[in-house]
RNA sequence: CGGGGAGUGGCGCAGUGGUAGCGCACCAGCUUUGGGUGCUGGCGGUCGGGGGUUCAAAUCCCCCCUCCCCGACCA
């Protein structure tokens, strides 16, 4: 493509409404513009790489042997009153109507419809599994779109359904689909981890979450650079620390009181004794099915409340709040200690049995003890990881260091069940003549979040660096003619270099127009090809043109004969 | 929806009662030609919309709309 010719405008100043350098970016390079509030135009550069996304996400598809299909984006509401999931979307829902004054949405995903499709078609079990998928524009009138195409009210996603006899057929779709999202990720240079979801509000779906990781993700998560580890930030845990060795209480002197005074909390109570917080014993009060229970981590540590939930379930914990306190004087909070006749759970993190002795509260105020040590001065009823993973804790299933960072959710794989094939009728006949809901499976992946969360990863101070895989052209071809007497033979180099490039069917942009050598340059930084080539006067007399890989601002020298070739082998 | 802020040329902004300006971009000419060259001259605006106050409103008052930012959702 000829720049002389491509409609683009590149902006010197960032847009003011930019909050994330993606979007500040895709605006600035001119491949986006914002319409209306969570809306935007994809301007020529932007469709090459909508496209490119999008090729990806469909050829990992139908490697997955799903198969493609699109259905309407304006859909009868009717279609979401059958189960209720209007009311559910509420708000978030696009509604409009027509002349006859029938309601209509427009889609924010589309359970109901193929699930209604493949109602209608398919009865048989010999029909099943069977998959389908579309790539279509989703809407939802979010409260505050947000950071661009992160958080638009329009974006294009890639939904896919899976319909299968029974659970083990689910299992085995669901883990095709989750490793078909693996390569698509991988493919667009993301780096992410699969996060398992917590269990849905049915019960017993197993989902995951694709987290591509970025400072302006939404969640936080728990993942290992390492191996492929990765976990929600209630749910992570780490590789325990060992224990004490046996005995070694034996050496510990016998517990103490000491008087300390308007120190409560850990931080006052280590500054006063010169002792680090992760010698105290952080002592945190829960109501355990109206029973008394503290969880204990060590000082600089916080309880991780939903792991405390989880490991003293089915009874119900409640942390304490100021009420709780109230009516139990003889907690006092701040010099909490665990060593309380009224005390029934006891829930302590393995950390505290890899220390001999600690200095912890001593259930009166303005009083702690030192020398406290587990087993000998205190009971624990359980053992549970509970605190909350900080980055460097170790991974538990490789012991490297941990990151606790944010992540943008990119993908989701959901195993449904039979929630809409029971509610809209998805039945198919066993060979016995007996009916069965289908079990179903989705699967959604963001492509144009995909495509934020890309640049995200892949930019710099001076613009977007698109991997190969997904950028709109994959050289920038840069002439220099100059005005000099030289002019003519480098535009005529250039003009033989772009045909020839061409010809070997490569993605070429080539910066023809009559501009200044900083503003093509600056512009090729910004727009992102992975590579540049620069054809000026200078060169040209060495019979050399220069080559530019935009991600690491490497620069070589090619002759212009082997060009082409040195440019197909780095494709 | 709650709280905070903003709407002035395509973009970024200034302009607190006297009839609208700067930078970028765009057009023309000259200039420069390996990192957003410099100069000159241009095109382009119902100042978000409506109503009001005033001799006079971008500016003051009222209503409405849109957008942005901070808190609960999701691809």
């Amino acid at each position: 493509m000829r720049m002389s010719r491509l409609f683009l405008r590149t902006l010197r100043d960032d847009p003011a409404d930019a909050d994330v350098d993606s979007y500040r970016l895709l605006v600035r390079a001119g491949y986006i513009r914002r319409v209306s509030s969570g809306i935007y135009s994809w301007l020529p550069l932007g469709q090459r790489v909508l496209a490119n996304v999008a090729q990806i996400v469909r050829e990992e598809m139908d490697a997955a042997e799903a198969q493609e299909i699109t259905l309407p984006i304006a859909q009868p509401l009717e279609l979401w009153q059958k189960n209720g999931r209007d009311k559910a979307y509420g708000p978030l829902m696009f509604r409009l109507t027509d002349r006859k004054e029938t309601a209509y949405c427009l889609s924010p995903t589309a359970e109901e419809l193929v699930t209604s499709l493949v109602a209608a078609e398919y009865s048989s079990y010999r029909d099943l599994p069977l998959s389908l998928y579309q790539i279509n524009w989703k809407y939802r009138d979010e409260l505050r779109p947000r950071f661009g195409l992160l958080r638009g009210r329009e974006f294009l996603m890639k939904d896919a359904y899976s319909f299968d006899l029974d659970l083990d057929g689910l299992r085995t779709t669901y883990q095709t689909m989750y490793d078909a999202y693996h390569r698509v990720f991988t493919r667009c240079a993301l780096t992410f981890r699969a996060v398992e979801g917590e269990a849905g509000e049915m019960g017993g779906d197993v989902n995951h979450e694709f987290m591509a990781v970025a400072a302006v993700g939404e969640d936080d998560f728990v993942w290992c650079r390492t191996c492929d580890y990765a976990a929600n930030v209630e749910v992570a845990t780490r590789r325990a620390a060992a224990a004490a060795s046996p005995g070694a209480e034996a050496t510990v002197p016998a517990m103490e009181s000491m008087h300390t005074p308007e120190r409560p909390g850990i931080a006052a109570v280590a500054e006063l004794l010169g002792e680090p917080a992760s010698a105290l014993l952080k002592c945190m009060a829960f109501d355990v099915d109206g029973e008394l229970g503290l969880a204990l981590v060590p000082g600089d540590r916080e309880v991780n409340e939903f792991a405390v939930a989880h490991a003293l379930a089915p009874r119900k914990v409640r942390i304490f709040d100021d009420a709780d306190f109230d009516r139990h004087p003889e907690l006092p909070k701040g010099y909490i200690g665990p060593h309380h006749p009224q005390v029934a759970v006891v829930v302590a993190d393995p950390a505290v049995a890899a220390r001999a002795e600690w200095v912890t509260g001593a259930n009166s105020v303005d009083q702690h003890v030192r020398h406290a040590s587990p087993g000998r001065d205190f009971a624990v009823t359980e053992w549970a990881p509970i605190v909350t993973i900080v980055s460097g804790d170790p991974c538990p299933r490789c012991g490297n260091a941990l990151s606790v960072d944010r992540g943008i959710e990119v993908g989701q794989v959901f195993q449904l069940g039979t929630k809409y094939s029971n509610a809209l009728g998805a039945f198919y006949t066993d060979e016995h003549g007996a009916q069965h809901p289908m079990v179903m499976g989705c699967y959604g992946i963001g492509v144009s979040r995909v495509i934020a969360a890309i640049v995200e990863e892949h930019h710099d101070d001076h613009g977007i660096a698109w991997p190969q895989s997904v950028a709109p052209y994959q050289v920038h071809l840069v002439a220099l003619p100059g005005k000099g007497e030289g002019a003519a033979a480098v535009r005529q180099a250039a003009d033989d270099l772009y045909e020839q490039l061409r010809a070997a069917r490569l993605d070429v942009l080539y910066d023809d127009r009559e501009q200044s050598p900083g503003v093509k340059f600056a512009d090729a930084d910004l727009l992102g090809m992975p590579v540049q080539l620069t054809v000026g006067a200078k060169g040209l007399a060495r019979g050399v043109v220069e080559r530019k890989v935009r991600a690491t601002g490497e620069r070589d020298d090619l002759a212009l004969a082997d060009v082409l070739g040195a440019v197909l082998a780095g494709a």
